[in-house]
RNA sequence: GCGCUCGUAGCUCAGCGGAUAGAGCACUGGUCUUCGGAACCAGGGGUCGGGGGUUCGAAUCCCUCCGGGCGCGCCA
């Protein structure tokens, strides 16, 4: 049980006393209001007597010293106080703090880790990039913000799957099998026009090269329409082949990869359609089908069936969303969107209100946009243009570490810059290297002591009595609280800040306190404290799909060794 | 024009109803040579875009204006 929790029981235990004799009218309250305090002299702080204030017809701090009078002793807590305007203040017992210790190392890698999702069945959906060239900074970002949603949502005890969506059907993947068609073509002088719209990029050439050196002119033979079919077919092969690779480099792997060609298959997507008719939310007219609802204003019908006869994007993101929550039956969906998608999610709220299903079960994150800035310059990116920044070229560049700190370090619904030399760079100036090292350092220490053959199994925590120590402690036993707000919010940009902070403050702390000293007794109780920091940080760190290391090596050294 | 979103320190960003608004970097001044100096300590620096409202209390909620980004296809 967090902290916080033990606190909250603590005064919802004093609140029912106080009414139990009457001393404080019986009001409900759903929220105690318990919160870490801002203010140095607590660790947490209660609004509630602020917020009993109207109903109760009584001054914040005499309803405050009533509780506070009322609050059975613990001993966890040194004091409890009435402040300012009328908080309730509760000050952490040392003792008790650095008894934690033991707790911690005790948890070790589940240090942190709850229930709390009471085995939910949930999806993380993302990057699900069409597989018509390779990924984008921009999917990074996304990339990164799944597969850390999803490790923060299993640490909170659900069960979670990762999908990618493969768009393997439509327009988009035909247009480059044409565009690869046609350089293909060309390499055997044979002109075929390029695609209007058609893709850019210089590996639609490579993939097409590739292509007429492995197989010959064999597909010259075929006519156009059949040939751009194979080549649609091999161009979705090899850019879903290079997106797993890229995305490989990040250790980010899906547990299921949905194609959308089965949702045709299985006549899903009429499925819909038809489902959709039944419950009065289709019409027909300008010989095209419409899906009407009563959200968005002017936005509220949308086409699910062209002139064509063939379905929109929509219409099949509809099928697909059924089969997740009918056939699958996810409790919770998380689709991870980029910025330039967003317009997509008010509509499919709106289906899922259509096809009966609570739209609260489907949750769209909106990454926005990443600015890759390069010597204080920013790279433009454009896929259209085709001279666009490559995920893969940034984490070649500065490492899945930094990519993934970085990334991660920003709340998804705001533009960020990455800035490429920070990521490289090798000091403190740079986060995750910080907090790398940090690690990296206790494992020194801890080997030292290993060396000198001390034993630290057994330690008396109470000689922990130093403020920075006591400190250090009270900053980990913000990580459970804070990882169940991560997953509640599905906001795992707090991770990233929390690491760099007890990183922080374990550098100042070790500059002025010598762990390994002649004082035995004392030297195994910092060798406890500063285990239970490394384990956080190792803790974190794995959430956040960060690499801890036990030694870090310069890389002039690094090169000085291989050089001998 | 409409919708979504962002606007907080010189820069990049946290904070999103509570008590003197925080971090990293940058800047200034110190300490100094390590249990890994790939430092540490201290300090300066902010009308929280402007204005109005709600509230005991607003960076935080509402309205409005200004500015940036992204959408607004029978594309995906």
């Amino acid at each position: 049980m967090t902290v916080r929790r033990q606190i909250e029981q603590l005064l919802a235990a004093a609140l029912a006393a106080a009414q139990a004799d009457d001393r404080l009218p019986a009001i409900d309250t759903d929220d105690l209001g318990v919160e870490r305090s801002r203010v140095k002299e607590a660790d947490f702080s209660s609004t509630l007597p602020m917020r009993l204030a109207r109903a109760v017809g009584a001054a914040p701090r005499d309803i405050a010293a009533t509780i506070v009078d009322s609050i059975a002793p613990s001993p966890m807590l040194a004091e409890v106080s009435v402040a300012g305007p009328g908080f309730i203040n509760f000050l952490l017992a040392d003792a008790w703090l650095a008894e934690r210790i033991a707790e911690i190392l005790e948890s070790g890698t589940a240090f942190g880790r709850s229930d709390a999702g009471a085995g939910r069945r949930v999806q993380v959906e993302f990057v699900s990039v069409n597989p018509t060239g390779p990924l984008t900074v921009g999917h990074g970002r996304g990339a990164v913000l799944g597969d850390v949603l999803a490790r923060v949502l299993d640490a909170t005890g659900h069960a979670v799957q990762r999908e990618y969506y493969v768009n393997d059907s439509g327009n988009q993947v035909r247009l480059l099998g044409a565009s690869m068609y046609s350089h293909y073509a060309a390499e055997f002088d044979v002109e075929v026009a390029f695609p209007a719209g058609g893709y850019l990029g210089d590996y639609v050439v490579d993939w097409a090269r590739a292509i007429a050196a492995e197989e010959g002119r064999r597909f010259l033979e075929l006519a156009e329409d059949d040939a751009v079919d194979e080549f649609t077919r091999l161009g979705i092969e090899l850019a879903l082949g290079a997106i797993r690779e890229h995305l490989g480099e990040l250790d980010i792997e899906f547990a299921n990869w949905f194609h959308e060609s089965e949702l045709h298959a299985a006549g899903a997507v009429t499925g819909a359609i038809d489902r959709l008719r039944d419950r009065g939310h289709v019409a027909e007219r300008e010989g095209a089908v419409w899906f009407v609802h009563g959200d968005e204003g002017d936005d509220s019908e949308n086409v699910l069936v062209k002139r064509t006869g063939e379905p929109t994007y929509l219409t099949t993101d509809i099928a697909y969303h059924r089969n997740k929550f009918e056939e699958r039956e996810f409790e919770l969906v998380i689709d991870i969107l980029g910025a330039d998608h967003h317009g997509h999610a008010p509509r499919m709220h709106a289906a899922m209100d259509a096809l009966g299903i609570p739209r609260e079960r489907l949750t769209y994150l909106i990454c926005q946009m990443v600015h890759v800035v390069v010597e204080g310059i920013p790279v433009k990116q454009s896929k259209r243009a085709g001279d666009f920044e490559l995920f893969s070229q940034l984490v070649a560049d500065v490492g899945p570490d930094a990519t993934r700190y970085h990334m991660l370090a920003r709340a998804a619904d705001s533009q960020m810059e990455f800035d490429v030399d920070l990521a490289r760079s090798q000091t403190e100036e740079n986060p995750v290297h910080k907090i790398r090292y940090a690690h990296a350092r206790i494992a020194s220490i801890l080997r030292k002591a290993a060396d000198q053959k001390i034993d630290t199994a057994e330690a008396d925590l109470s000689l922990l009595t130093e403020a920075p120590e006591l400190d250090l402690i009270r900053t980990m036993l913000d990580y459970p609280e804070l990882l169940d707000s991560a997953g509640r919010t599905l906001e795992p940009h707090h991770l990233p800040h929390f690491a760099l902070n007890l990183a922080g403050q374990f550098n100042s702390y070790y500059h002025v306190h010598r762990v390994i000293s002649e004082d035995k007794e004392r030297t195994r109780a910092r060798l406890q404290l500063v285990s239970a920091v490394k384990q956080v940080l190792a803790n974190i760190l794995g959430l956040m799909g960060i690499t801890a290391p036990e030694r870090m090596v310069r890389e002039a050294e690094a090169e000085a060794e291989t050089g001998a």
